[in-house]
DNA sequence: TTCAATAGTTCGGAAGTATGGAACTATTGA
DNA sequence: TCAATAGTTCCATACTTCCGAACTATTGAA
């Protein structure tokens, strides 16, 4: 499991972020990553404490994957972090502008 | 086949947003709309000419029932335009953001 | 009215993807 | 060395996507 792979910051897809994203789960792992000073294990970010382990890890995996987040060994646990600097630098603004609605994902303003 | 089954403004969700133009083909269809001064019919606005009209039909459901594309019956076509106006009101900035990167690769849309 | 052509939709099966339990690897600490 | 913890991998099941074929709806011509 040496290291993980990382796709480089030329090689993020504007598809892949937003298939990343697209998955409410996932959408919450980045937001609560960004909220935490950007480091987090998978299992203190995991936004559901019922998820199954092997399906947290594919999250995570997926996220790693499209270029959303850096993920670290460090000891016995993984350090989890967005890449906002990759991000904003590969597709300025498109991560500020999907997380600033991600707020009402799953709670319509209105009936329902 | 009455009318369409179209969300209200309010009831567009950021995930069925990010996940109907995760797929690159219905980006590339909401880019074509908007291109072409919003309204097409269904076959005129499909970037590919070998997709399946099955196939097709189910990327324009996909885009009708998240809120991003409004259909209307006019004779024997579609008419499909993007409810640019809907999506800014429930998501400033999103899809201008989104759009702005669609050309893969750092092309800009707006010189085109 | 009847027939053919065109535009989309729906149906059904094959291929791909997501989920979660069980078993596995890797690190830490006793 | 053993047990505990954090994630990963494997596998079976469930869900989704894609396409061809059959269907519906509208138009225009005979």
């Amino acid at each position: 499991m040496a290291q993980f792979v990382h796709p480089a910051t030329a090689d993020i897809t504007l598809a892949g972020v937003l298939s990343a994203l697209a998955d409410p789960i996932r959408l919450q792992i980045v937001r609560g990553l960004l909220q935490e000073s950007g480091c987090l294990s998978c299992t203190a970010a995991s936004p559901c404490p019922t998820i199954a382990k092997s399906t947290l890890s594919n999250h995570f995996r997926v996220l790693r994957e499209a270029g959303l987040i850096q993920t670290s060994k460090k000891g016995v646990e993984h350090q989890n972090a967005v890449r906002s600097a990759d991000l904003e630098a590969r597709f300025p603004g498109l991560l500020m502008a999907i997380l600033a609605h991600s707020v009402t994902d799953g709670l319509p303003v209105t009936s329902e």
